[in-house]
DNA sequence: TCCCTTATTATACGTCTGTTCAGTTATATG
DNA sequence: CATATAACTGAACAGACGTATAATAAGGGA
C-alpha cells in the first residue's frame, strides 16, 4: 500500500514565468508586513515556499526581484484606475468620483498592499532605477487624469489649469493614502473619498467661469 | 619646537548631551542621504567623527538612537509650526497661510531632512515605538491646527467642522510634500504654498454660511 | 520505459551588521 | 602637578545578509 504520489514528491516545478510571479507576490507581501529592513531573501523565498537559492535562478540578484515587484505594482495600480476613467458610459464626474473610490478602495490600498508603497517611497530615494519607475508612474497617472478633469470643468462651465489640479487632486489623494497609513481607524474609507469629492467640487466651484 | 597641542590630542571629549546631540544630528543626515539601509552604526559614527564603540557609550543601542532622533525631528517640526500659529499680532489668514509657507519652507523640508522624514514613514509600518511617536505628533499637530481654522471659518462667516477641516489640511500638504520628493524641479515651493492656500479658501467658499 | 533537461534544494562562503570589551587618553578636580 | 573619572578608541565577536555551487529530482519527449 504505497503513499499517494503527492507525498512522495519533494517539490512541484513550475514554468519560470509562473515562478517568477510567485516570488514578486512574495517579494510585496513581506515589503508591506515587514518593511525594506525585513524583506530578506530568505523571508522572501520563505513566503514563496521556496528554498533560498531559487532566486538566483530566475532574477539577476535580490535587486531586481524588488525592482521587478515594483513594476508589477505600478502595473497593477495603474490598470485599476484606467479602467475606472475610460468606461465611457459614464460622466466625467461620475468617472472622477469612481476614480477617487478606487484609489482608496481595498482593491489599490489594502493592508497588504499599502505598506510595500511606502516601502517603495523610501527606496526611490537612495535607487535610481526605482525612482525613474516611480516618476514615470506618477506622469502616467497625471496624463490620465487631466482630460476627465478638464472635460468636468468644461461640464461646470469653469476655466482651470487641468495639470494642475490633477498635481493638487493627486496630492489630495495621496496625503489622505498616508493618513490612513498612520491611523486606519480614524477615518473609513467612504468617508474619506467623500471628502475628496467635496474638495475638489468646491475647488472647481472657487474657480473663474469660462 | 613642539607640535601644537591640538595636533597632539586623538580626539575631543564632549559633555554627553553634547556627543548625544551631535549622533543624533549624524544619524538623521544619513536616515535623509541613504535611507534605513545606509543609517548603519559605522556610517552614522563615521559622519560623527566617532569611533563606532562609542554609539553604545550614549545610548542603548542603535534603534534607541533611531528612536530619539526622531523625537528630535518631530519636536524641531513642531516647534517651528508652533511658533507661526501664536503670533497673536497677526489675523487667522496670516497664520495660516504663514503655516503653509512654513510647511514648505526650506527650514522644514530642506534637503537634509525630507529624506528622513520619509524614513520615518517606513519605519513606522514595523516599529511600535516610532508608531507612537508619529501618531502623537500627528495629533498635537491637528489641535494647533483646529482653532485656528474655527477662527478664520468664523472671519469668512462659514461653518466647518475644524477637526476634519484640519485633517483635510494636512493630508493636502503632506501630499504636495510627497510629491516634491519624487520631482522637487516640477514645483517651486512659493507655487506649492500658492496652490494650497487657494484650495483652502476655495473650499471655505463652498461651506455653508453660519 | 528510460533519459535528458532544468527547476529546485541544501550547504557553504565571504561580507556586513550591531555589539562587546579591554585598553587608552582627555580633562576636571584636589 | 598628580590623580581619578569617564569619554573614547579600535579590534574582535556572533549572527544575518546576499550569493555561489554541487547535488538532487521532477516531468516532458523519444
Amino acid at each position: 500500500m504505497p503513499a499517494p504520489v503527492n507525498a512522495q514528491r519533494k517539490y512541484r516545478r513550475l514554468a519560470p514565468s509562473e515562478r517568477r510571479q510567485s516570488l514578486i507576490e512574495a517579494a510585496l507581501d513581506c515589503l508591506a508586513r515587514l518593511g525594506p529592513h525585513g524583506a530578506g531573501v530568505r523571508e522572501i523565498c520563505d513566503r514563496a515556499g521556496v528554498s533560498p537559492g531559487l532566486l538566483r535562478h530566475h532574477f539577476d540578484g535580490k535587486d531586481e526581484l524588488i525592482i521587478e515587484a515594483y513594476r508589477a505594482l505600478t502595473r497593477e495600480f495603474h490598470q485599476n484606475l484606467h479602467g475606472v476613467l475610460f468606461d465611457p458610459a459614464e460622466s466625467a464626474a461620475q468617472k472622477l468620483q469612481a476614480f477617487i473610490n478606487t484609489y482608496f478602495s481595498s482593491e489599490v490600498t489594502r493592508d497588504e498592499r499599502v505598506g510595500s508603497y511606502i516601502s517603495y517611497w523610501t527606496l526611490a530615494r537612495t535607487d535610481r532605477k526605482i525612482q525613474r519607475i516611480q516618476r514615470s508612474a506618477y506622469r502616467r497617472l497625471r496624463r490620465l487624469l487631466a482630460p476627465v478633469l478638464n472635460r468636468l470643468a468644461k461640464d461646470r462651465g469653469v476655466r482651470i489649469d487641468a495639470e494642475q489640479v490633477a498635481i493638487s487632486l493627486i496630492a489630495l489623494l495621496d496625503g489622505f493614502w498616508l493618513e490612513l497609513c498612520v491611523d486606519p481607524k480614524h477615518f473609513s474609507r467612504a468617508k474619506t473619498s467623500a471628502i475628496c469629492w467635496k474638495w475638489l467640487e468646491a475647488f472647481l466651484r472657487g474657480s473663474r467661469p469660462r
